[in-house]
RNA sequence: GGGAUCAUAGCUCAGCUGGGAGAGCACUUGCCUUACAAGCAAGGGGUCACAGGUUCGAGCCCUGUUGGUCCCACCA
């Protein structure tokens, strides 16, 4: 047997094992088993950063999942892969070409992608070599990228199909721009952040009458596309403009009073501006009024000019665009000034024609970009888009009848808020990294084709001059298929057969809307299957003082740093201890020390084991004759198996962590291994010491099991040295409940025990009594039955209580009168200390005692003595209330003798 | 504006379907006891935010109040 070290460190130990499991081939999942399969899709990482402590949490909480099943017999299969994460990706791949003086443009989108590819090349590899370091046994054979080819195909197959059914449109619609990005993103991809602004009262000239109609806005350089004013058609104050029209000033251009409910009476003065191509609410109302639209923005958010203005009209004219395109203005002295600036002129203009009544500061929600943060612009654009409502409906109702179930219960409600309340998904992006549109434009005349292969003639005109768009799609439209474009659908293949529809999906209540969602609608429409059926939501990663972690900031902790320092196990106890599902949890480096030092005390528990195992055959526990402590402990490792079982059941995992921990550390080395010393060190018969030695073993064999799933590399490299037989930990098989190992009685005469042991730690601490000072203790009870266990318990009750000698009596005969004595449930025990006794210390000790006693028996005698308690509590209840009743009762004469005694 | 969630020991948080308030860290006091000082033993410390209600019994259920956090929403 190879001598263990003193201490563990976790370095090199990890590297081993983890190379040992990947090319014995452990993780990965048969297809063709028979074994009940349980599947869990990893979360994407993208590709464009490193391991985060968020993908620490996640892909722990995944690894104590899939190793649990795993251990209990099912196939387990935890599928891994990377995201292309098109907008994050393409932001980095142009900020690294910029350091070299290139653009986007100057490589064209061929070299473009060349570069992409690269990036990809090396960042893909470095995350998933991560996620190895924390320990992830993911099936790596199964490793996958939302640009392989398969998954690429099924991209263009649900592109194509949904297009076939009329799910997918195009059209000129109002859309979220980044004029940072430079493409439209979705409406789940805008974040509102309050900012300062002001509200401009702006004046505008009523052409039939000559009065001045005042309405305010946010943005008043959109005034220049404005197509109408709008005001209520109930509102009594503006009755006699219906009809009219104004004179919007710096253009002096004549537009139209319409009519509309969008104006509301209630707000300001009840007149709204309309830009239609400018603001979501305004195009709604220039639809209803058949409103011209007057584009003044470019897409880097300039002010259009005369260049602008002449390509659309051009684009109009040649009759190219079927949807027809918004008109551009040449916004003439403003043009080609950024947005804000034009904004300030703007004002300046207007305020001296005598059109700005007013200015007043305003804080607002503006939408951002939730990759750059610029503002976002609403603009009329020609885009992708996925009909919602009629996928939307399935996906509401498998969540509602509980096909799909959130753990916790809570974020069903944000799901279904999100679901009810979604609109058409923009998918059209005007990137280059990312999944090229599958549909081509005729030159000639127009028409479009969606297709998954090129096609090479248009059908309409036969003529092969044909432009694939060049958008590209959203991210998350090929993260919403991961799920089973992993497995190799559209294809029946063995994987879809044996792991689709998968398990649980594990993610952060973050993504919610962007993935979980788009996931299960996919799922149900083009796999006609729930994609998962359980989704475990867990919070973020916080930092000491609860603040998000991020760049900007500056107080991420790596993961890695982290690893380097206590080891992956000790990384992934900090992030379950204490965690709760869905809930926020703070990084403390102390959590990670209690993590490594409870590491360290499985270590040593086994150490000791091995260094008394020498020379000592190894016997099952249910060939050897058990003592009442080596039963007492199998009880409770039986109990802690079934409630840890139900904890990671039910996804509590930290919970569950802290049961093992809890029985580990307490009872089994705080008092087993103390109890059980005395066996291997003194000169105890051979069988006393193959019982323990059986007990010990199989203690520590299923501990390490229970928490195999949360620190798999030390448990591993400890099994490794209790020579099992098994090959490896973790497919060893769980460890189950099992009733010849359940000891009730034998649970109740420990506690006896350690009752007294405790009375004697509490004596020694009171009356100031070295623990090195052997004394000699009697304990007196009347149940022969509590007599009898401590006889059986006397070798470790004196190791424990550091006893020269112990004496089992029924009454107090030869216990001299003035004692330190103690009262448990079960005995009285006394301890005869000589001059050492302080007589007054000890009475006032026992006074102390007494009262608390008398509190007791308070509270249970009101119990007891309320009638409304005794006829409607339930029975089991009273019964319980008065056993305690009496036991209090004996323990207060007890002790009350004793005092009136040492009184005397 | 709608919704969710939180308020428990000095700090960070557990507390499952309502039956005598818990952990880790920190703190105090002893211990280098032959697995472990990254340890052992014994302690101190909480009107479970506030006010009502339901109940024999409320940290837990209901209503309201206060103060945080988050999500959703087209409010000019």
């Amino acid at each position: 047997m190879k001598e263990m070290e003193k201490t563990y460190s976790p370095s090199g130990i990890e590297e081993k094992q983890y190379a040992r499991w990947e090319k014995n081939g452990y993780f990965h999942a048969d297809a063709a088993s028979d074994k009940k399969p349980y599947t869990i899709v990893i979360p994407p990482p993208n590709i464009t950063g490193q391991l985060h402590m968020g993908h620490a949490l996640d892909n722990t909480l995944q690894d104590i999942l899939i190793r649990f099943k795993r251990m209990q017999g099912y196939e387990a299969l935890w599928l891994p892969g990377t995201d292309h994460a098109s907008i994050a990706t393409e932001a980095k791949v142009v900020e690294a070409m910029r350091a070299e003086g290139l653009t986007k443009e100057m490589l064209g989108r061929e070299g473009f992608l060349k570069r992409a590819w690269d990036w990809r090349e090396t960042y893909g590899k470095r995350i998933v070599q991560q996620l190895r370091k924390m320990g992830s046994s993911c099936d790596w054979d199964r490793e996958r990228f939302t640009m392989d080819e398969g998954c690429s195909e099924a991209v263009k197959t649900v592109f194509v199909k949904l297009y076939e059914e009329g799910l997918i449109y195009r059209g000129n619609r109002m859309v979220n721009w980044c004029p940072k990005c430079n493409t439209s993103i979705s409406d789940a991809e805008v974040e509102y952040e309050e900012q300062q602004g002001h509200f401009w009262h702006l004046l505008y000239p009523v052409k039939e009458t000559g009065e001045m109609l005042e309405l305010a806005t946010t943005r008043p350089e959109t005034m220049l596309g404005d197509t109408a004013v709008a005001v209520n058609p109930e509102d009594p104050r503006y009755a006699h403009l219906h009809g009219c029209h104004v004179i919007l000033p710096l253009i002096n251009k004549e537009i139209p009073i319409v009519l509309d409910e969008h104006a509301d009476m209630e707000k300001g003065t009840g007149v709204v501006k309309i830009t239609p191509a400018h603001d979501p609410n305004d195009f709604e109302v220039g639809n209803r009024h058949d409103l011209p639209r007057v584009r003044v923005f470019t897409y880097d958010g300039h002010m259009t000019g005369a260049a602008e203005a002449a390509a659309a009209r051009e684009l109009l004219e040649s009759g190219r665009t079927a949807l027809g395109e918004p008109e551009v203005l040449d916004c003439g002295k403003y043009a080609g000034l950024p947005v804000l600036e034009a904004r300030k002129e703007i004002v300046k203009d207007l305020e001296a024609g005598g059109y700005l009544k007013s200015v007043e500061p305003l804080t607002h929600d503006v939408g951002t970009c939730y990759r750059c943060h610029s503002t976002i612009e609403p603009m009329v654009s020609q885009q992708w888009f996925v009909k919602m409502k009629p996928l939307a409906g399935p996906a509401i109702q498998a969540v509602e009848e509980g096909r799909i179930r959130f753990v916790p219960e809570r974020f069903t409600k944000a799901y279904l808020n999100w679901m009810y309340g979604t609109r058409d998904w923009c998918i059209s992006r005007q990137l280059w990294w990312g999944h090229q549109i599958p549909a081509w434009y005729c030159d000639d005349c127009g028409e479009t084709i969606v297709a998954k292969e090129t096609p090479a003639v248009c059908p309409k005109c036969g003529s092969t001059h044909l432009t694939q768009d060049p958008d590209t799609l959203d991210t998350w439209f090929s993260s919403a298929l991961w799920p089973f474009s992993t497995m190799g659908w559209p294809e029946e293949t063995a994987d879809m057969k044996k792991f689709y529809p998968t398990d649980t999906l594990v993610t952060g209540y973050d993504i919610i809307g962007f993935w979980v969602s788009r996931m299960i609608f996919s799922g149900l429409a083009y796999t006609g299957k729930e994609p998962f059926h359980t989704v475990f939501i867990h919070g973020i990663v916080r930092d000491a003082l609860g603040r998000k972690m991020s760049k900007s900031l500056g107080n991420g902790i790596d993961p890695l740093e982290v690893i380097e320092k206590y080891g992956a196990d000790a990384l992934r106890i900090m992030l379950v201890t204490g965690n709760s599902p869905g809930n926020d949890m703070r990084f403390y480096w102390e959590r990670v020390e209690a993590g490594r030092n409870f590491i360290n005390k499985v270590w040593n528990a086994s150490r000791f084991l091995l260094m008394n195992l020498e020379g000592i055959e190894r016997k099952s526990v249910k060939e050897v004759s058990l003592h009442d402590e080596d039963k007492w402990i199998l009880s409770r490792l039986n109990e802690t198996v079934r409630s840890v079982t139900d904890n990671l059941e039910a996804f509590e995992l930290g919970m569950a962590q802290q049961k093992i921990c809890d029985f580990v550390w307490d009872e089994f080395c705080d008092w087993y291994i103390e109890m059980v010393k005395p066996r291997f060190y003194g000169e105890a018969d051979a069988a006393s010491k193959e019982a323990a030695a059986a007990t010990l073993l199989y203690v520590l064999r299923n501990a390490l099991k229970l928490l195999h799933p949360f620190i798999p590399f030390v448990t591993e490299e400890i099994y490794g040295y209790l020579e099992t037989g098994d090959e490896t930990i973790m497919l060893s098989a769980w460890p189950q409940f099992d009733e010849a190992l359940s000891f009730p009685e034998e649970e109740q005469r420990i506690e006896w025990a350690k009752d007294v042991v405790r009375g004697v730690r509490q004596i020694r601490v009171d009356m100031n009594v070295a623990p090195s000072k052997k004394i000699h203790l009697s304990l007196v009870s009347e149940d022969p039955a509590v007599r009898d266990s401590f006889e059986k318990s006397r070798d470790f009750l004196s190791s424990l209580a550091n006893a020269s000698g112990i004496s089992v009596q029924a009454d107090k005969a030869g216990i001299p009168a003035d004692a330190v004595s103690s009262v448990t449930g079960a005995a009285a025990l006394f301890i005869p200390l000589d001059e050492l006794v302080d007589k007054a210390k000890e009475i006032e000790r026992l006074s102390g005692e007494l009262k608390r006693l008398e509190g007791e028996l308070a509270r249970s005698n009101g119990m007891l003595s309320n009638e409304k308690f005794i006829s409607r509590a339930p029975q089991a209840k009273i019964d319980e209330e008065k056993a305690k009743l009496a036991k209090y009762q004996k323990m207060f004469a007890e002790v009350e003798a004793r005092l009136a005694q040492l009184q005397k």
